[in-house]
DNA sequence: TTTAAATATTAACATATTCTAATAATCTAA
DNA sequence: TTAGATTATTAGAATATGTTAATATTTAAA
């Protein structure tokens, strides 16, 4: 079915801006709320609650209310997974390519 | 280090795209054809040949020729097991909008 | 050594993304 | 209930991406 591509597409789509992975890397662990965001990531407030948002309405995050502060964490550990398994594959490729680099 | 995200992110971006899975997909298991990837998708040749191209340039696939033909193939079998997994993080938010359609 | 099949490339347009700057909305605590 | 802190939203410009149509390239076989 086409409509699985699609859909399967929108998903990546989420991980494939670098801030929205480094934001789901900060959340790896646990949940934190968008002032720390803002502090480890040092980017603008607007554009990390952007980013939020859109991951947000993929349901790649949730987040909850304490206090001031909106505490957002990943929404499922599959996440974690798909982001492991392409940064293992990046690491192969880059591999090869400096073996590739050393015999040319 | 935010290179890294980038790269990470460069990578997924090959992902983002629904014809760009359903041709990683009839790779799945084996090489074909440009003229087989066409017949079986139903897309138009220059199309097809840019999202090879696009593919080939990030390591997504590598090709060779035979004969009058171009063989595409993945480069690496962690191609399969991201697409998968992240198809199941998929499959599995869609029963949860399911459970949750049938509450409301 | 032409011809036809197979594939790649290019240009041009439409659409989508992303960022910044400004403003709005929401909550807590005084 | 108002002030300040926290987060969200919007608009607009810049850049990136995807599609179609046309053309170029490459190869095998006649």
């Amino acid at each position: 079915m086409k409509e699985l591509y699609r859909l399967h597409a929108e998903m990546c789509k989420v991980f494939s801006n670098p801030i929205r992975l480094e934001i789901l890397h900060l959340l790896r662990y646990d949940e934190m709320s968008v002032t720390e965001l803002i502090q480890k990531s040092g980017l603008s407030q607007a554009n990390i609650s952007q980013h939020l948002a859109i991951m947000k309405a993929r349901d790649v995050v949730v987040s909850r209310r304490g206090g001031k502060n909106m505490y957002y964490r990943l929404a499922s550990p599959k996440i974690v997974k798909a982001f492991d398994i392409i940064r293992e594959a990046l690491v192969e490729k880059m591999k090869q390519d400096r073996t590739i680099t050393k015999l040319g």
